[in-house]
DNA sequence: CTCCAAATATTACATACGTAATATTACACT
DNA sequence: AGTGTAATATTACGTATGTAATATTTGGAG
């Protein structure tokens, strides 16, 4: 279920603008994406085009121009390319990953925490699950 | 520093194959393959020349065929991988990408304790900085 | 109703990738 | 030394991607 179309890592920045926020026009993103990527307006488009293609957003028209919206979620995506990379390079170990990222990556006190209290949550769930 | 070049999705199985075991002759990677994936062997070939191509292996003549060897580590791969997801779907941030991890995944309750004592770890080391 | 400017749509082109088929080279055997 | 076979090397071809330029359509001004 739920087939979400393979969305290229230009195409995520297009996509990333339009779930912040939408509907929005050609022009809207642009200008979203205009300090952040070097892009002309008509690389722009052409990306905009391809996810119409791909049916990952979709549009109606509002005078001249058309409004953008977003027909996959990101949740959706983030899965699905989170699923392909886990696959890809941890062979589909998540816990695997995951310790590779807590030791590679230097994490701030308060996110540490963070992870921490999750983890010690999960803990008891999973404790309470055994138990019954 | 340590450029590593681009590795395709098909590509990553053939490296897979060669960082568990070096140096391997091109039989070898395909017979390896063989169960995993539906390649022709022309097509494994295909793969490992693009490899040699982009300078991610080299090899070494023996007799009648090649040795291929890794020339970047998987270390360095795996590291140039994630950076590259983590930017494209979670703008960089990695503490939301390792909670978004740990709420999607169902994680044993063996991992679960192993990433609570990685953190607990962590968590204190982070305070002996601060305290000095 | 006509025409322009702006928006969308189509076309372009080089490189990467998936997936092989074919061509060439070079051991090993006779 | 010649030859066949197995390895490597080259070529092929369709789709995807990055990056636009050009062509066409159309809402709005006059």
């Amino acid at each position: 279920m739920s087939n979400v179309p393979k969305i290229s890592e230009s195409e995520w920045e297009i996509m990333k603008v339009i779930w912040s926020q939408s509907p929005l026009t050609a022009e809207q993103i642009v200008l979203q994406l205009s300090d952040k990527m070097e892009w002309s307006d008509q690389t722009v488009r052409t990306f905009i085009n391809r996810l119409l293609k791909k049916k990952a957003i979709g549009f109606e028209k509002s005078g001249r121009s058309y409004l953008y919206f977003p027909l996959v979620s990101e949740k959706e995506c983030v899965r699905a390319e989170s699923q392909s990379f886990l696959k890809r390079v941890f062979n589909g170990a998540a816990g695997i990953m995951v310790t590779n990222f807590l030791e590679e990556t230097d994490l701030s006190q308060q996110e540490i925490d963070h992870l921490h209290q999750i983890l010690t949550e999960k803990r008891r769930e999973k404790d309470k699950g055994t138990q019954a």
